[in-house]
DNA sequence: ATGGCTTCAGAATGAAGA
């Protein structure tokens, strides 16, 4: 079974390339987007479901929004948080949460709010998020013991070796020690990075900024993930980053990441 | 260089992304 992410920055304007993606990546059985920038209403489900596949979805206008698309159904769909827990406050305003599952894994896919800037309401806002995030996992894993697997965009670099240069982490957003706190404490309750099972050296990296040629001088940042459960890291039998969609004309900041069962 | 692109919304001296 193959799973894989992808920030695709706006699914109407990506549309075809997500198409074209999935269309010659017939072993991915499921994807599961970020960013889709479009309200349930306007979601163009049609070119998904023309070629038999099942459109998930929880959006919102202009901004954030996620959905899975998936070969097979899935069954017990989850938008947001409030699922989950009883008191959610403001963190389901923005759409970044939906769960389902397929071929008995749960499958979890973020999008972590970006943060702005270190110190700002939003910055302050994402670490808030993460801690919400922490006790929707704890209570669901409490409440189904399944394999579990969450994906997305974390919007947090683990490691100084996940930042093409990290000299300057202290003030960057996606790469403080608050963030990885935070990320870390969601990991802790028994999810393991699998990209790291395969691959261990500096240099691989999910998402370029689109200003100053980042990405042809792969100055990148691994900020996209697929964190799993003990028993779905020793199932796993790859992780790859596929950058081919980066090359292409008008593409998404991000590139898809793949982990195989 | 409070920058450099890109998206959406709607008409901005914009907001947000990362």
């Amino acid at each position: 079974m193959q799973i894989a992410t992808w920030n695709v920055n706006s699914v109407r304007t990506r549309l075809e390339h997500v198409v074209n993606w999935l269309q010659s990546h017939p072993a991915v059985d499921v994807l599961c987007l970020q960013e889709t920038k479009v309200v349930d209403a306007d979601f163009p489900h049609q070119p998904f479901t023309d070629l038999g596949w099942h459109t998930y979805i929880y959006g919102q206008k202009s901004y954030n929004g996620v959905a899975i698309v998936s070969r097979q159904p899935m069954s017990d769909i989850k938008m947001g948080f409030a699922a989950i827990l009883d008191d959610v406050g403001d963190l389901d305003e923005q759409k970044r949460v939906i769960a389902a599952i397929a071929n008995d894994i749960r499958i979890v896919n973020l999008y972590v709010p970006n943060g702005s800037a270190v110190g700002s309401d939003k910055y302050e806002y994402k670490l808030r998020w993460l801690d919400a995030l922490r006790q929707y996992l704890q209570a669901l894993l409490a409440n189904d013991p399944r394999p579990t697997l969450i994906c997305g965009d974390f919007n947090v670099a683990l490691e100084d070796i996940d930042i093409h240069d990290a000299s300057d982490r202290a003030n960057q957003v996606m790469a403080t020690d608050a963030e990885r706190e935070a990320l870390q404490s969601v990991l802790h309750l028994g999810f393991k990075d699998v990209f790291r099972k395969f691959t261990a050296e500096a240099g691989h990296y999910s998402w370029w900024d689109y200003r100053g040629g980042s990405f042809q001088r792969n100055r990148g940042w691994r900020i996209d993930y697929h964190f799993v459960t003990e028993n779905l890291y020793e199932r796993a039998i790859a992780c790859e980053i596929d950058v081919e969609p980066r090359r292409l004309t008008q593409p998404s900041d991000h590139t898809p990441v793949i982990v195989e069962f």
